[in-house]
DNA sequence: GAGAAATACCAC
DNA sequence: TGGTATTTCTCC
């Protein structure tokens, strides 16, 4: 037979489709049944044969010519309404090539969470516990016995860190167990609800009123009650809303179904997180001339994306308070105004509630938001909306860039330097700041990143020509209600007007300058006898900032040291058992806890190692800044903002809203303080030891810690109640100490890229880091050997001259959860090439990772 | 990730 | 040599 003697339409057409089974990265080509050619478009999430198992996957595209002799068919689709718009196929192969990462996989974060299902089995245990089983064999049928069948997905939850699938494998061979295959279907379905509606015409309606029942009888009323309102309405009601207004019941509609007098009917109904929040307006403020200068640009962007030029990503650096959001926040409008779509990233949603309040604020309504602590019913129901194109915007974080736009016009990452983009668990690891990138190219939309502190990758590439940079270099004052009242505040304190550090532009906002900081040389403190966590400058700041009625913030930089344990007779240290992290120790339960796998124990009387009882907490933490501030200032009232107070939900909005309520006086918190917050009253910001961190064996140290304190230090002043900024610290003359304290952001620029060139480290040089796992030490070690003695090979085959090998070492967090890390790392113009043909199974690889920890 | 095929291993 | 444990490879 003669293929292309037949007709176009008799020919089959094959489809190219990629197999949501995480660990497969190619795509597989099959053929559409009839019944299916009509509905499967690209796209599509279908259900394919693969293997002897049945798989979900999406359609690619269409092929002439399939790779196999022999197609089989699609088999269903999984839901009609679940199809990736061809942006997002063209977004998710990019990824896979930029993160070294399986097709699948990218895929899989398009998907609305909860619709796809991995294909699983079902071990059922059958016949009794013979003789001469292996423990993980015995552990595992006593599991199935007590527990009944169970989906391999439970048994890996039952079983966390046991091999147990070679076990089940030969339990099947000696008939104790066996296996069912699941077909997987989803979990989710639309929500709908009954309406209700007449069936006859209103005047028959009417007619029917007096015979609904007995007369006298309660039904009739309520039947009556009911038909009358349907005749008002005219249009199909909610029963639930009928129920309400009638008193009726469904035993009600029932009777008046059955007499053929109205219609039942569904319709669907959308679960959206926001809609049981109000939000107060929040109206477009005046812009200031430099938000004036920076809009401009940005409509400029708009304007060429919108007549289909490619335009370069914008990063808009602009000092904390210097009204970024409401660069933001036109830009959104305008681009909904232009019939298009818009995604807003932020970092953490928890952490953010005032970006989140005046975007919901000011498209009441309008918006989308994603985040963790949606339902999988609430995000697959705003995945569908966008999907439709019933929503125009979403706000969240990383995931929100997967929502499935058809229109996309503006990418908006705000807080574009915080690491929280970056995903590193599950793979694909990638950073979604730079995917959204990718995808405003792709989708033809315009990329807005805006940071008071760009990380110097961003800053390098704006120098080379590939990004648009734009400033905001002033701080604008505080909300204007706020200001008015601050400033009667100072007139009664001062009896004269406020002036100086703020200035006041006609008609327009007004702006002022950042905060002064002061550095205290905490080794000076020591020799003066003061061995408080507290210098003397602090404590008279806060003491100050107390008996005005002001607020002060008490910051934290935590990462990498914190309470430690240790015995002070021997030296001796408590660590995790697990991570050999250090442990930090929790005051309220007298207990030692491990922050990267939850390890807790009770704190020991006596020093594990020597026996002596001189085993006491080292290190400041929140708990000690707060106990040693009430013990100094009893009257003080101290609100704390960490990992510890935050576990419950809404805590991080009830905390800050206290705060901003002036329920407290002082803020004491770690990271989170750093983040973008509006606080007006405060006045004092304190960081009580600034330089740690700088000492992490990571080549972003000293950028983070720069970040951190610059971020933190914005928080203060922004009222006309002036501000200052106390930063302790054993390391004075540090350059990331010395320029945080001038603010002079563009020093460290030079000075962290003439490192950063010096090391031949990011932007210089592209970074790939190859991770192996083991619970064996002996086999982490052995592996990263070998793949070391590999990678010299490539190199030398490759003649890869400018790539160098860094390691093999074990990592800094060189235990975690009980395995064993060791890593490689690679550097050069593009490490990736190196290893993306190669067989890395077993490895994580993590391409540009913001830290090699 | 499952299942089959290929290979390594071992007792006799 | 037959049988089983282990690794490798394909799945369209």
């Amino acid at each position: 037979m003669n293929s292309e003697n037949r007709r176009a339409e008799d020919r089959p057409s094959f489809i190219e489709v990629a197999v949501n089974v995480p660990q497969v990265s190619g795509v597989f080509h099959y053929h559409l049944p009839d019944e299916l050619k009509d509905q499967a478009q690209t796209g599509q999430l279908v259900l394919a044969p693969f293997g002897a198992q049945i798989v979900q996957g999406v359609i690619l595209g269409s092929v002439e010519q399939p790779l196999v002799a022999q197609t089989r068919p699609i088999l269903d689709l999984v839901d009609p309404e679940i199809s990736l718009t061809p942006q997002q196929i063209a977004l998710a192969k990019q990824m896979a090539a930029d993160w070294l990462a399986p097709l699948a996989a990218c895929i899989g974060l398009m998907l609305p969470p909860g619709v796809d299902q991995p294909a699983d089995l079902i071990y059922t245990a059958q016949g009794h516990l013979p003789q001469g089983l292996s423990a993980t064999q015995q552990r595992l049928l006593k599991l199935l016995y007590q527990r009944g069948p169970l989906r391999g997905r439970q048994i890996d939850h039952a079983m966390r860190r046991v091999h147990w699938r070679a076990a089940a494998q030969a339990l099947i061979r000696r008939g104790l167990v066996h296996t069912e295959r699941q077909t997987p279907a989803p979990t989710l379905r639309p929500k709908l609800r009954r309406t209700v509606e007449l069936a006859v015409s209103p005047d028959e309606a009417q007619a029917a009123l007096p015979d609904l029942g007995r007369p006298g009888a309660a039904a009739l009323a309520r039947r009556q009650a009911m038909l009358k309102y349907l005749i008002r309405e005219k249009q199909a009601v909610d029963a639930a809303w009928l129920y309400a207004e009638s008193g009726g019941s469904s035993a009600d509609l029932r009777y008046l179904e059955e007499r053929g007098l109205i219609r039942l009917g569904e319709s669907q109904t959308w679960r959206d997180p926001l809609e049981k929040l109000t939000f107060a307006d929040y109206a477009a403020p005046l812009l200031t001339s430099d938000q004036l200068r920076v809009w401009k640009a940005v409509q400029e962007h708009l304007d060429e994306a919108g007549s289909g030029k490619a335009v370069l990503p914008l990063l808009l650096h602009g000092v904390t308070g210097s009204g970024k959001t409401e660069i933001y926040l036109r830009a959104v409008q305008e681009v909904l105004d232009r019939g298009l779509q818009a995604i807003v990233l932020v970092p953490e949603i928890a952490l953010t509630p005032q970006t989140i309040q005046r975007f919901a604020g000011r498209f009441a309504g309008r918006v989308g938001l994603v985040h963790s602590g949606l339902s999988d019913g609430e995000r697959y129901d705003t995945w569908r909306r966008a999907r439709l194109g019933e929503l125009n915007l979403v706000v969240g974080p990383r995931s929100a860039l997967f929502t499935p736009f058809t229109r996309l016009g503006l990418i908006v990452v705000d807080e574009c330097h915080d690491d929280s983009y970056y995903q590193a668990e599950p793979a694909p690891r990638f950073n979604a700041r730079q995917a959204a990138v990718s995808y405003a190219g792709l989708a033809g939309a315009v990329c807005l990143m805006g940071s008071a502190t760009p990380d110097v990758v961003s800053i390098y590439q704006s120098q080379q020509g590939k990004l648009r940079l734009v400033e905001l270099p002033a701080r604008i004052l505080a909300h204007r209600s706020a200001v008015q009242r601050q400033m009667e505040l100072i007139r009664q304190r001062d009896g004269v007007e406020a002036q100086g550090r703020f200035r006041v532009l006609e008609g327009q906002a007004e702006t002022i300058d950042l905060p002064p900081v002061s550095v205290v040389d905490m080794r000076e403190e020591l020799k003066a006898g003061n061995r408080s966590i507290f210098s003397q400058s602090l404590q008279g700041a806060l003491a100050q900032a107390l008996s005005q009625g002001e607020q002060a913030i008490l910051f934290l930089n935590r990462r990498g040291s914190a309470t430690y344990v240790f015995c002070r007779d021997c030296g001796y240290t408590l660590r995790c058992p697990r991570c050999e992290i250090p442990l930090t120790y929790h005051e309220t339960e007298d207990s030692l806890l491990c922050h990267y796998c939850a390890y807790r124990r009770r704190m020991p009387q006596k020093c594990p190692e020597c026996g002596g009882n001189r085993i006491r907490q080292y290190g400041t933490g929140t708990q000690k800044v707060e106990s040693d501030l009430k013990a100094l200032f009893p009257a003080m009232r101290v609100l704390r903002w960490d990992y510890e107070t935050t576990r419950r939900k809404g805590a991080h909005a009830e905390i800050l809203s206290r705060f901003s309520a002036h329920q407290a006086d002082v803020l004491v918190g770690t990271q989170m303080l750093a983040k973008g917050m509006d606080l007006p009253l405060v006045t004092l910001v304190g960081v009580v030891l600034a330089d740690v961190g700088l000492s992490l064996p990571d080549y972003r140290a000293n950028e983070r810690t720069f970040q951190v304190l610059t971020q933190v230090a914005g928080r203060a002043g922004r009222s006309p109640l002036g501000g200052e900024v106390i930063l302790q610290t054993f390391q004075p003359e540090h350059y990331v100490i010395r320029i945080a304290a001038k603010h002079d952001i563009k020093a460290f620029y030079r000075q962290e890229l003439e490192y950063r060139q010096r090391l031949g480290y990011p932007p210089f040089a592209r970074l790939v880091r190859l991770e192996f796992r083991d619970f064996n030490s002996e086999k982490a070690e052995q592996a990263a050997q070998t793949m070391a003695l590999q990678i010299r090979e490539w190199i030398e085959e490759g003649g890869r001259r400018a790539t160098r090998m860094i390691g093999p070492a074990p990592c800094f967090f060189s235990r975690m959860s009980g395995q064993y890390r060791w890593q490689i790392v690679l550097c050069g113009p593009d490490p990736a090439s190196l290893i993306s043909p190669r067989d890395l199974t077993g490895w994580r690889v993590e391409v540009d990772p913001p830290n090699l920890l």
